[in-house]
RNA sequence: GUCCACAUAGCUCAGCUGGAUAGAGCAACGGCCUUCUAAGCCGUAGGUCAUGGGUUCGAAUCCCUUUGUGGACGCCA
């Protein structure tokens, strides 16, 4: 809640206190601003909300709440309107208060304490190190990384952490197209399993090592060899993967691997743990983990008849290790296509006791590729599936990221590369980027300008609309943090940049012969721009001091 | 077949813990550069919020029906 809302709600909560003598809670009064700027600064529909209990109609109610508001000079002007709606306008003073607060606080206007002393392990992309990262990893990696900006914006204490699959059946397809491929560079013959990886990266790693280590793994032992080749595989597999999230902005703060999990006994214990508590059985030769009992529609197996363990049993390893470093809040991020495995993985939190909704998985939907309103399926170039190093590459990492977050994930998206790729006004990233740039080389051509204590000359409605934007912004902040919905930082950056580009179009600063009046709007617009340089921040987009056209 | 999402302007999407006349960008049409960057501004047009019902002072928003689209239903990962 923001500084006006928090005078509002109190200054309401008075008055229906003195009119009813009737106790509110801040729960119990919504504090918008009207679609309608004509209605007012900011509305109320407590008077709607009290209807029931009163046993009158909404607009008598709010008669008699708006005579005692009206007495309050921190309003202009107070009124009612529609089935009931208080419409408030309020005084110059109040609203350009958080001029200065923003010139204040800088960098660090926005961030807020609303999920302080709140511990939250996030979990994303977690591809396989068995090929690039395509364009659902893409989507996936972006929506992970702005949501943990968002995150510790809001006073979260939060972890990056991506689960490395390096334990299992694919690491062993892995290890043989390997050194398969690498075999062929000596022109010698070596099965490629048919379940095997066939793209081309897999081909440059063992040129890599080729050119390292020549053809010293011709002539080893089987064995051994299988276990080099998976390492090495894993490595520069991941080294890869690595290297394309950091070239797109995206870092993480850990990466566990499976196979590890296996090596300290975690999975052991695990096994032992849920073994202990009664939770599994035995059958057909294998065992189970009864998930029934928490909401998953079959059984699942743990351990194969073979004896190995399904992909299932160290993940609960996994999620069980997250909690026992101090994470209380788990969230995964997962593809659309492994939907069907959250409810076994919740079951198997709550059958080992944990809270209800300890785990969050948000799914990312489906991303098509799609270019003159035709699909792309693969790379013109290599022919395989589209990677996150090519799409940067062409689109570069901004409107890539744009693209991405500011669309919610949950629906199904089509990224149109030729708007992504288009340095034009198609491209709703160079609006807000160049919104900032505007306000940036104003400030170039005046660098001089002091804060005021009262910014009597600023309070056209234009001016006003900047200014409730960015009062809102701390707390839409700490909403997008709370319900993970980055693209409502997105939303943000569109309305905010459209009221930057309306109001620099309608005030020339060069005309005016009012030093003070140039000074206080100065300071709005140095204010503006330290709010969408944070907003841009929080999703990983820079915010351009110039734009250089081509 | 069972389960889970999704369906809003010509296109891509916001809006969804119920609130005033459902919004934006693009595309279309008409204006605005001798003044801080026209990657911009101002205006016009564009809607049965998939369908049918229900809940209530009020539904795009909550509940149910039907249709359509995508996904999941392995001792794969």
């Amino acid at each position: 809640m923001n500084k006006i809302e928090e005078s509002l709600k109190s200054i309401v909560k008075d008055s229906v206190k003195k009119v009813y003598d009737i106790e509110l809670l801040d729960t119990d009064i919504v504090v918008e601003i009207p679609k309608d700027p004509s209605f007012g600064d900011y509305s109320t529909n407590v008077a709607m909300r009290l209807t029931k209990q009163l046993r009158q109609n909404p607009r008598a109610v709010a008669e008699k709440i708006v005579e005692e508001l009206k007495k309050n000079s921190y309003f202009e002007d107070v009124t009612i309107a529609g089935p009931g709606f208080i419409n408030f306008r309020l005084s110059k003073k109040a609203f350009t208060r958080v001029i200065n607060d923003v010139l204040l606080q800088n960098n660090n206007y926005g961030k807020n304490s609303s999920g302080k002393g709140l511990r939250i392990l996030v979990e994303y992309v977690s591809a396989n190190p068995t090929g690039d990262l395509h364009l659902g990893h893409a989507r996936g990696a972006v929506w992970g990384d702005c949501i943990t900006r968002l995150l510790n914006a809001s006073g979260y204490d939060c972890l990056r952490e991506y689960y490395v699959n390096d334990g299992g059946h694919q690491i062993d397809m892995l290890s043989e197209s390997l050194y398969s491929r690498y075999c062929e560079l000596f022109g010698i013959e070596y099965p490629l399993p048919e379940d095997g990886y066939h793209a081309q990266d897999i081909i440059d790693i063992a040129k890599q090592i080729k050119e390292e280590d020549d053809d010293k793994w011709l002539h080893v032992d089987p064995k051994e060899r299988f276990l080099i080749f998976k390492d090495k595989g894993i490595k520069l597999e991941l080294a890869k993967i690595e290297r394309d999230l950091s070239n797109y902005n995206c870092e993480f703060d850990s990466w566990i691997s499976e196979k590890s999990l296996y090596d300290t006994g975690y999975v052991q214990s695990t096994l032992e743990l849920m073994e202990k508590m009664g939770l599994t059985y035995e059958q057909d030769g294998a065992l189970w983990l009864k998930t029934t009992l928490y909401g998953d529609d079959k059984d699942r197996v743990l351990r194969k008849q073979d004896g190995s363990y399904t992909y299932f049993t160290p993940d609960i390893a996994n999620h069980i290790y997250k909690l026992e470093r101090g994470y209380t809040k788990l969230v995964n991020l997962w593809g659309a296509d492994h939907h069907g495995y959250v409810p076994r993985m919740c079951g198997a939190l709550d059958a080992l006791g944990n809270p209800k909704n300890t785990l969050e998985v948000d799914i990312i939907q489906m991303v098509r590729l799609v270019e003159n309103g035709k699909e792309v399926k693969m790379s013109k170039r290599t022919g395989n599936a589209i990677t996150i190093r090519e799409l940067c590459e062409e689109v570069g990492v901004d409107a890539a990221r744009y693209t991405f977050v500011s669309r919610a994930v949950d629906t199904h998206l089509d990224f149109d590369i030729g708007i992504a790729k288009s340095k034009t006004s198609e491209n709703p990233v160079y609006y807000a980027q160049y919104a900032h740039a505007r306000i940036c080389s104003l400030l170039k051509e005046y660098p001089i300008f002091t804060p005021v204590p009262s910014y009597d000359l600023i309070g056209d409605e234009k001016e006003k609309l900047l200014i409730k934007q960015m009062n809102e912004f701390p707390e839409i902040v700490a909403d997008a943090a709370l319900t993970r919905a980055p693209h409502k930082i997105c939303n943000f950056i569109q309305k905010f940049s459209q009221y930057i580009h309306s109001y620099y179009g309608s005030f020339k600063i060069k005309q005016l012969d009012n030093q003070e009046l140039i000074n206080q709007r100065l300071c709005l617009l140095k204010a503006c721009k330290i709010t969408l340089k944070n907003a841009l921040g929080l999703i990983g987009v820079s915010a351009p001091e110039s734009m250089n056209r081509e």
